[in-house]
RNA sequence: GCCCCGGUGGUCUAAUGGUCAGGACACGGCUCUUUCAAGGCCGUAGUACGGGUUCAAUUCCCGUCCGGGGUACCA
């Protein structure tokens, strides 16, 4: 492989159900590092002992598999620079603070967290910046060391270097400066033996040899901290992109407050993963030409970080709703079908066995049709119930528009029906003529005819072209149900019920 | 408070030191006709504000305002 070969990870930590903000930088990682031929790491940040879950870690995978965005090192599948669980990987950060320690760039602090909560506090009355003031900085090393040893709790430091200020080359924003009295001797281990996240995030990118850092924005202001750590272990820093955070419409940042069940929730609405991807692609980043609609191919192939924007971008869910309609048209029915089968079976509109050719083969005509105006599979699933059950709901307002309005509807259907039982072969061409001379015979205006047997076929005023939906419906279906209809105009059952008046 | 990042229609965005500032979602209207929730067409709406630099600024600079992020023994 060529030095010059492209390493990034994504890097999250399990804490909560992933969500969308993530899987965005999730995305941005993946398809930088596929349209570069390089290496997608995934690596698990679970060194908060309080917060991690198992089914957080879950989460993590499920997600990203569902969208299909693959890693190639990663927890489960291993790779030459593992472990990649942070938890698993603790003798690495001691080996690397001890190296600090060593050097004196870092130094034991035996300060209580009461002791910095009243020093900050002092700070905070005094109308200072609250910074740790450096009080165990000038302490012997050798004394530190025995009082560590004799079991005193103690944090490890990082001895801030003397700079004027920090540079941050950011491929997004260019170079950021920060001004170094902003930064005190941070902590990089914890009490506990764990490192902090700037000390194990860096020394995991360096020793990954991660050549690029794509990450929200959020973190630009800890970068120039693990810059100098970087400067410290020895280890030339990756590049750095820092993508605009996801807002809600409130202009809020996008967080698990805000989708509690996170990013697969839109799995359970009925979004498609190219779909999600698609739209989240295009929240701060574009292709540079007017297209909007793509597969995942063309996304990768049109993908790269300086087309990422700096501005943060609100979610729109009718946008993405919108882009799932566009999925939906130009994914074959083929495909689409065991998706929506799983949907329907859940729903209690099918069995949960295997179908028959037959059966497939229906369901697969059924998607093909409805496809077309469905925005999200639920949809889909949602106005295909006549297909598969009689017992269907009749609108209320097409009822009385079109089976009770024009006087003698039944007398139509019925005469409908019976030319309907002649047709062959059942196509929607053959269909349509027979019912047309069928309309004429009657003296009926064919929309009148359409509009009517429509409502009495589906319950619905839309939908599919008439002939297209009895097509796919069958001819048992069809001429069935048209007399059912008939009968029960005949009987005044349609008037029965609530909401006759208008 | 302090530090950092942003600011093109309601939203996502394109472009540019000189353009009728382009596209998409949403919204409104029209149309197709067999319905619309699909398709087509049209429309409403935008460079946050104030200074500078310049023949010319949405674009470059400064300030203001507004929004976001950070300021932990969280990540």
């Amino acid at each position: 492989m060529p030095e010059t070969s492209v390493r990034v990870r994504f890097a999250p930590s399990p804490t909560g159900v992933l969500h969308i903000g993530s899987v965005r930088t999730a995305l941005y990682n993946w398809l930088f590092a596929r349209h570069e031929g390089g290496t997608l790491v995934l690596r698990i940040e679970d060194t908060d002992q309080e917060r991690g879950t198992p089914e957080a870690l879950e989460s993590v995978f499920g997600t990203l598999r569902w969208l299909g965005l693959d890693w190639d090192e990663g927890p489960d599948i291993g790779g030459p620079y593992g472990p990649y669980m942070q938890s698993q990987r603790l003798p690495i950060y001691q080996q690397a603070a001890a190296r600090l320690l060593e050097r004196g760039a870092a130094y034991r602090c035996f300060c209580t967290q009461e002791d910095l909560a009243r020093m900050r506090q002092a700070a905070e009355a005094a109308g200072r910046v609250p910074r740790y003031d450096g009080r165990c900085r000038g302490l012997d090393p050798d004394e530190a060391a025995r009082r560590a040893e004799a079991g005193e709790p103690c944090v490890l430091r990082f001895r801030m270097p003397d700079m004027e200020r920090l540079k941050v080359p950011d491929l997004i924003r260019g170079e950021v400066v920060f001004e170094a009295r902003e930064f005190d001797d941070f902590i990089i281990v914890k009490s506990d033996g764990f490192p902090v996240y700037n000390f194990a995030n860096v020394v995991d990118d360096a020793g990954m040899k991660m050549t690029h850092v794509i990450r929200g924005e959020d973190l630009l202001p800890s970068t120039p901290r693990q810059l100098v750590l970087y400067d410290a272990l020895e280890c030339p820093p990756p590049q750095f992109a820092h993508a605009p955070m996801l807002l809600t419409p409130e202009r809020r940042k996008l967080s698990k407050r805000d989708l509690p069940e996170g990013a697969l929730a839109y799995r359970d609405e009925g979004y498609l993963p190219v779909a999600v991807v698609n739209f989240l692609s295009l929240l701060g980043w574009s292709p540079g030409d007017d297209r909007e609609v793509f597969t995942l191919d063309e996304i990768v192939q049109a993908f790269s970080i300086d087309r990422i924007s700096p501005a943060p971008a609100v979610f729109d869910k009718q946008k993405m709703e919108w882009l799932n309609a566009q999925h939906l048209k130009r994914t074959p029915g083929s495909e689409l079908a065991p998706l929506v089968r799983e949907r329907m079976v859940a729903a209690g509109m099918l069995g949960p066995g295997e179908p028959s050719d037959e059966e497939a083969g229906y369901l697969v005509a059924v998607v093909d049709l409805m496809k077309e105006r469905a925005r999200t599979l639920n949809q889909l699933v949602e106005h295909s119930r006549f297909f598969f059950s009689d017992e269907y709901a009749f609108d209320e307002v097409g009822v009385r528009k079109r089976l009770l309005k024009p006087e003698g509807m039944a007398d139509i259907l019925v005469g409908l029906a019976g030319s309907l039982d002649a047709v062959a072969p059942w196509t929607a061409e053959a269909i349509e003529t027979s019912f047309r001379a069928s309309a004429d015979a009657q003296g009926v205006a064919h929309g009148t005819a359409i509009h009517g047997a429509r409502v009495a076929v589906s319950g619905q005023t839309v939908g599919p072209g008439l002939f297209d939906l009895l097509a796919v419906l069958g001819r048992e279906r069809t001429t069935a149900r048209l007399r059912a209809a008939a009968e029960k105009l005949r009987a005044g059952a349609f008037l029965s019920g609530s909401g006759t008046t208008a």
